[in-house]
DNA sequence: TTGTACGCGTTATCAC
DNA sequence: GTGATAACGCGTACAA
């Protein structure tokens, strides 16, 4: 197994040919005559020669991987949607057993409701499928929100798609990667970058129509941090639709807190302790309106019967609990798919901006029994 | 954007230094005095400085990226449980509509069921948290059945895991790739690699003895092809249980049918039409059990009043359906997590087995009507 | 502390 | 058709 790693010149001495010879039946195999390339690749396959990729993207000046990265403020917990789900300590395991238990394993090793793909996850698949449609390999690489790590996610690719995250719309902004470069839902600006957004302002009206028309709900309050900009936009969505309808809209939201560890959602604790709920509970995300999901059921509020509450995004997690939760869902797949497209588009310069449509989900949490669409 | 990306040698000229003090002032910077090292890192921010994961790798013969490789045989449809799932096709799209609403997208965009995350990916999502918390980027490649693929994600990362898929056993147990490789879910022979897996048999049996001795079910056949070796310890699981519990054992499985596009199940459909079914239909894996539980549906067989049906590996997608599926899950997350383990264990020399238990999840399909599990 | 020079394994441009 | 040989950008002895 270990050992140096053959390498051309490995390969061109035990064929006896130079190394030229050996790149050219690997690149060129139509213009080296066929005794000689089988049998350099009879070498080859040999010694287990395993071209380098990093000689070979210094050479070519390009690696030929796409990239993509996620600044997360969940760093070593984006599996819980809730508090105090502990990761699995591989370390701690001894793994010489006979068989390495269930029960030792703990609860970081199922896909418990604990372990569903979020919102990164699910655009990554798309982002991945489509990479291999052009055979691109893909890099994942994850950092905390300090700038150093995107630029060493960025020297290993060609073109790379960036999560800002919570807090890294900035940082996004001002970086400088001399490489294609797609932003998932930041707001366009006059940046270099390619953007790729959901329709939020749109999807978050379509909701709150919903919410008014069908279920004759006029109280409407919006939960969630107004940090992102995307979540902004849906505060707007959601307000612009309100005024549209005759109704009064809340100025500001009734809970910003930021979906971080322990979050407590002290806006909407308070309004259960008073009494005095909204009709219903308009969250900024999906993630957001399961842990309000949760804390509602803590506190003995019934969902939908006593108030009802939205998500945003569409992850699989929001299908899965009691009270299935409606939602305006992304079309996280395209999106990644897309990602993928504008970074293979040589041609065109950066600083395109695709918006692609949201589409409402209607499941229980907002009243609905018969769900017109699962 | 585009343009020369900048090199040591520019960061160099712009900080009035040589290039060893660029590298010095990235790599070690205890080393450098704080005034030189400040000019470097502002001259790199300016300039746009990306350091190049090629020349770095060449010069430190490690890339210091994971890999995650999985040989496909549903290659670009991986997304569909059941046949007739089209790709998006981005190219068709025009993006530069105000916003591209959610119909042009077609049903690829959203996480349908058709979209849930498969095996594999469940595993990957283990194998990126645990490669996070060592620092690694990981290298995601996927390829038909070939074998050169697999040194070409090889040859861009310091230690491989692999997903041998349906019959890249042997071509695993051949390669050479003169680095820590983790292979999942294939026979532990006597090649070098190391090897991650389920409890098979293990599982097989304590489900087999749940249908006998809680549902009293003593006629089961098996579906699913021979050709994987972890579909064949199952079956010799479960053979192997109904002899311990004294119940006559079937010789064969009753449809071998390998899951590709089309699979057309006819054993099972036999089954169906002679009117004689057995009591339980033990499938070698989810996708199958879901996809004979389609059948069954169309064929107005009625599960499990009719015929109960389980499947294994635990997969998000079985607790979904209208009947959930009583299966056996496999540590799916924890898998990815050990990989990582065993490839950042440089001390030892590779051939190491992993064997890590199982656990039987009651759900509907089985005829369980409260599953004293979720 | 900082600079010079060589090596890392490929590709590609020339001669032959 | 094949063989020398010069980049490619960075790390790092070694020298200064």
């Amino acid at each position: 197994m270990a050992g140096r790693r053959p390498t051309v010149y490995d390969v061109a001495r035990q064929a006896g040919v130079s190394i030229a010879t050996v790149s050219f039946a690997f690149r060129r195999p139509a213009e080296v005559r066929a005794e000689t390339r089988e049998a350099v690749l009879r070498a080859a396959q040999e010694i287990g020669y395993v071209p380098s990729a990093s000689a070979r993207g210094l050479a070519q000046r390009r690696t030929g991987a796409l990239g993509l990265h996620s600044f997360e403020y969940l760093l070593d917990r984006p599996q819980g949607l809730t508090e105090g789900a502990v990761p699995l300590q591989v370390a701690d395991l001894d793994l010489d057993q006979d068989v390495v238990s269930w029960d030792q394993l703990g609860p970081g090793a199922v896909s418990g409701p604990a372990a569903f793909p979020l919102y990164v996850d699910e655009v990554q698949r798309g982002f991945e499928l489509e990479a291999r449609r052009h055979g691109r390999p893909v890099l994942v690489g994850r950092s905390a929100e300090s700038g150093g790590d995107v630029t060493e996610t960025a020297g290993r690719v060609d073109g790379l798609a960036i999560f800002p995250g919570r807090a890294a719309e900035r940082l996004v902004r001002e970086v400088r990667l001399h490489m294609p470069v797609v932003v998932f839902g930041s707001p366009p600006d006059d940046d270099p970058h390619h953007h790729v957004l959901a329709d939020n302002r749109g999807g978050a009206r379509e909701l709150v129509r919903h919410l008014v028309t069908v279920h004759g709900l006029s109280d409407l309050a919006f939960v969630g941090s107004q940090a992102p900009w995307d979540l902004r936009e849906r505060f707007f969505g959601m307000r612009g639709e309100l005024e549209a309808l005759g109704l009064p809209a809340p100025d500001e939201v009734c809970d910003d807190t930021d979906l971080v560890d322990g979050a407590t959602f002290d806006g909407v604790r308070a309004l259960v302790t008073s009494g005095r709920l909204p009709h219903a509970l308009v969250c900024g995300s999906d993630q957001v309106a399961l842990a309000v999901l949760e804390l509602l059921a803590r506190e003995g509020v019934r969902v939908p019967e006593d108030i009802a509450v939205t998500g945003f995004d569409g992850i699989l997690a929001g299908r899965l609990g009691a009270v299935p939760l409606t939602t305006v869902a992304q079309p996280m797949e395209a999106m990644g798919r897309v990602a993928v497209h504008l970074l293979m588009g040589a041609g065109d310069e950066g600083g395109r901006v695709v918006r692609l449509g949201t589409r409402l989900q209607v499941r229980r949490s907002c009243g609905c029994s018969r769900p017109p669409t699962s």
